[in-house]
DNA sequence: TGTACATCAGTGAACGCGCGTTCACTGATGTAC
DNA sequence: TGTACATCAGTGAACGCGCGTTCACTGATGTAC
């Protein structure tokens, strides 16, 4: 039974990485259960032999999306100052806009991750905490506790602005504002705190 | 036959503000037309002897927030600078992020507006442009194009924070979070730009 | 090694329900003469 | 002023469809002896 089991896991993680997909292109409310699984080459039924909801499966697939940027984009990062302005370019690039199901689900999924259940929304939260403190440890070396709201105002601030990008239906307008995202976090990242 | 027309014309602008409302606390695809209609105190049938389809009122909808959120916050507030901070202090005002109903459209339905049809994607547009350029006639009443991405850089920064605030669990991280969203938009404001 | 049985992942039809949309109809209010 | 008719806003049942969820079942793979 063990090839057996591992091969659940692997199905598992398939299910949960295309879902992260899905979700961010199709938003929540937009993806129905049929779709989601057959995203990974399976029925509607076999939902329930991983997951007791649809609900749980979101929230994991939404933890799994964070987990997957913080690893793949902040850990991958240069210490300091240099890391984070590399994060910032990364996320204004119009690659990242314009491929919404490979790019951020903070700027794909926040509205409505606002209006979910508790259990997504503490899923979210988890996630946002891991990678606002790889944030936090490039603004404040020395003491990465204390520069987390300026993290979370960073990540707020990266989400909106992407959103906003992708609403637009001036495509120059929006390339506009991709370049002024980017002056703008760089001019918090050097702003002595304002009072 | 004057006063059923008018009548109608008031039956309309009701329709549109409750649909408003129920959008930015339900979602887009979260607002079915049985209940859309209902808060205006009518029957499912109705909606079409107003709009061609649901996608319609929600274009319609979404124009009307933005006018509304124009004419009631940024056109009511000062000149030149010490209005954007009665603007910004207002947004990320514990009130305006707990009753999201009576809140600003952007930062309730900004990632689903992004994936909606064109033509919500442009009602949404042309109310954004309204909005930057009260914006923009504040932060250089000399030559407000000029400020045009600074004015969008300021709103996407603006609906991503509050949107942030929302989905957290944690209640005392979402507070520091508005705090820090006051003091970046004050940075922001301030700020010589970068290059 | 061969056979009987247990366990497994996955299927897909069916459940009740709400979706967006259509349309024959109601009843109140207006106009015509 | 009274009566016949037109126009109006709104109703609510019905359409086909997709939703999330359940469950009896299949067939492949494992274990027992």
């Amino acid at each position: 039974m063990r090839y057996a089991k591992e091969h659940k896991q692997e199905t598992k993680q398939r299910i949960i990485a295309m879902a992260g997909r899905r979700l961010k292109s199709n938003g929540i409310d937009g993806s129905g259960v049929a779709t989601l699984m057959k995203d990974a080459g399976l029925t509607n039924g076999t939902l329930y032999a991983y997951f007791a909801s649809k609900d749980e499966l979101v929230a994991t697939a939404v933890a799994d999306q964070m987990r997957a940027q913080h690893e793949n984009i902040v850990a991958q990062a240069a210490p300091g100052r240099a890391g984070l302005e590399q994060i910032v370019r990364w996320y204004f690039s119009p690659e990242q806009r314009d491929s919404i199901e490979d790019g951020c689900p903070n700027a794909a999924l926040l509205d409505e991750i606002a209006r979910s259940t508790d259990s997504t929304r503490q899923a979210y939260t988890d996630g946002a905490l891991v990678l606002i403190d790889g944030f936090a440890a490039r603004l404040a070396p020395h003491d990465p506790p204390s520069a987390r709201p300026k993290a979370l105002g960073l990540l707020g601030m990266l989400a909106g602005t992407m959103q906003l990008s992708r609403a637009l239906t001036d495509r120059q307008l929006a390339d506009q504002l991709l370049e002024q995202g980017i002056r703008n976090a760089l001019t918090l990242l050097d702003a002595e705190q304002h009072n």
